[in-house]
DNA sequence: ACATTAGTTTATTCATCAAATCAATTGAAA
DNA sequence: TTTCAATTGATTTGATGAATAAACTAATGT
């Protein structure tokens, strides 16, 4: 139970402090005072104690024309590092970052095919990469993506890879001494798109690749559901005794509109066997007409998708994230031309800006959050590959 | 911005005493320092601040074996009164409560062809009633149940009647000098359901009438989504190309699982015009075999609808609102056994209890929490037709 | 009389606020 | 160039109010 006290009321203030200094990136304690409505008395004792903690450092004076120049304050990104990790069906990546998404490094190796191990292999992983040395905290977090379902920080069910009952978060935890955080991918992917370019109270993220996710932000929080199982979108039903499903359903969304299932179809009209995107991609571009009714099949059913998630849900924005709309930006403009109802009002339909990226920052946010204790982390957006 | 401060550790912690206080009928104020984990001299004096207020009263002592009797404290249900009006297609009706929705009086009028004096309508019939005289406060709260999007408390859209442009809540504000809370009818039952029935903190509420919509409840506050349009369930796709809905687009849940539609459906397989859910009723209960096909179909429609429900919010809890439901208690069970995904765990899917007087009572909590400033409303439920 | 539980009183702590003060900077008047 | 008012930033000081711990009073049964 959260009872009121004067350590709650610290506890806000400060958080709301830091987070004021992390989303301005530079900001003077008058500048906050003025921004929270609090006093500079107030904001002055709090940044002390930031200061104290070594999360906060004074970084020179700002250049104004009248009065006392202020000091503009910054959060110590290199107070520690925190780490996620991506367990792919067929790669593991591990991404270090400081506390602000800059300045990162990555490694990637094949995920083995057996995972009863899996504790050690990420141990392993960790320790092969290079981390920042002499912080005054260190590794502060570590973050899962899986392609699976979480529920109190365990898997209940990964579809591609057995890692149910083992505890992997204790394993970690244990080893490094800091906080492991589980958590499914296309949730972290929308909490990526959120912290680092779209940041509204309500975000759909559909995340289309062998399946179809959905990661949601509501009232500016992550909603997983009753047991993690939110957002499994894939398996909504879009067709009356439709195509057969594994997962025992007739008519899966993600049986019409997943990439594995249009590139099926795909190979099916060209009589060949497992058409990869990169060739359907090239027979797109140059032409072909196969392929452009499979891009049509998409954006209909993307469509249908995009409606049943604005019926739903309602979000601020809807973002989708597929190999898709990173060839082809411009698809979501097609989709949102497709929607047939017209009692939806305008909601904007974007292609993710992070894409493939999307996992790791989310994670990197995940672990960056719960260490500084920020509700609502902003932060700018470094494309890895550039 | 909410910051902390002296004041917001009082409210706080004055809303949980009170919460406490309405939550568990009658209790001593030793018990709610144990309950909140606060000590009993904070306890005292919020206490004392509330007996002040009119809010709280002493209702004589308990019977315990050891130790000085407990003074047991009980919200002063007859410090004021709420009202809930539900503007129906056919039907307004006014429910007057005290402050735990017991004593209520009920009215129904028509509802008038022409709803552009919509505003002087609700005062007559309000100032027709028998309200309760010489309260501390009167009337602290007016409930407005809107078929239709409810945005910054004014209908943005409404398909059986026009209110959209009238400000109905300043009307009603500026002559009763109360609180006006507009709110879809949906969404008010599934804050009944929440507040006398089922204390869950995610809760999806399937309303089916003429058309569906869905209540939601995450984190157990109501979720409208960007602009009020989460929910409207009845215009997500579950049929490719289906059956034309006026809304624009095609294959809409509500042509197929709505009342009005099995209603039409059957019908048609009667040959004859508008069969009435009653006529329905006698038939499925004659053995019918025609009837029991269109009750298959409930099944059928309903259990997808479920399953996307399921895979899109995990809900706690699925509540199903319907006519069916309200003979067919039973029909739940059937739903529920339909669900063909094996990846849906075990979520309860239960018939409304409160059924046609969900609406009215979700109204009266809306604006009691309104006045009480209390976040996690749990009342009794008491059956208006006893 | 004593053990036990309920509720109140009292002194202390701590985070906020308002106001005064100190600090630093500009620019115009002397 | 010097001086000083104006301005803005940051800190110090005393007051306020709400929570706490601990001591106290109140009531009750054995």
């Amino acid at each position: 139970m959260v009872t009121g006290s004067k350590e709650l009321i610290r506890d806000i203030n400060m958080n709301l402090v830091l987070e004021t200094i992390i989303n301005n990136t530079a900001i003077s304690r008058a500048a906050i005072a003025k921004h929270l409505g609090l006093t500079k008395a107030t904001i002055s004792a709090i940044v002390q104690e930031l200061i104290n903690k070594k999360l906060v450092i004074e970084i020179g004076s700002d250049d104004t024309n009248l009065g006392r120049k202020p000091i503009l304050l910054s959060l110590h990104k290199k107070a520690g590092f925190v780490i996620c990790i991506d367990i792919g069906v067929d790669t593991i990546s591990a991404l270090v970052s400081d506390l602000i998404g800059e300045d990162c490094s990555l490694k990637q190796i094949k995920t083995p095919k057996n995972t009863s191990n899996i504790v050690s292999v990420l141990i392993d992983l960790i320790e092969s990469m290079k981390l920042p040395k002499d912080t005054p905290y260190d590794l502060v977090g570590i973050t899962l993506g899986i392609h699976g379902v979480i529920a109190n920080n365990q898997v209940s069910f990964a579809p591609y890879y057995n890692l149910s009952g083992i505890n992997i978060a204790e394993g970690l935890e244990s080893h490094f001494n800091a906080p492991v955080y589980l958590e499914n991918e296309a949730n972290l992917s929308v909490i990526g798109e959120k912290t680092f370019q779209y940041d509204y109270a309500n975000i759909a993220n559909i995340s289309v690749h062998s399946g179809i996710g959905l990661g949601i932000i509501v009232n500016h929080q992550l909603y997983t559901g009753y047991n993690g199982r939110a957002g499994e979108f894939g398996h909504t039903i879009i067709e009356i005794d439709g195509r057969q499903c594994p997962c025992g359903n007739q008519g899966c969304f993600e049986q019409y509109a997943s990439e594995r299932n249009l590139l099926r179809e795909y190979s099916k009209m060209k009589n060949t066997e497992e058409q990869n995107f990169e060739q359907f991609r090239a027979a797109y571009e140059a032409g072909d007409p196969d392929a452009n009714k499979i891009m049509d099949d998409f954006v209909k059913y993307m469509s249908i998708g995009v409606n049943n998630i604005l019926n739903a849900y309602n979000p601020d924005i809807v973002i989708i994230n597929s190999s898709f709309t990173i060839f082809f930006p411009h698809i979501t403009e097609k989709i949102e031309a497709a929607l047939t109802s017209r009692m939806n009002s305008y909601i904007r339909i974007v292609p993710s800006v992070l894409q493939d990226t999307s996992i790791l920052l989310g994670g990197i946010c995940v672990a960056i959050k719960g260490f500084l204790g920020v509700d609502n982390l902003k932060l700018n957006h470094i494309d890895l590959r550039g």
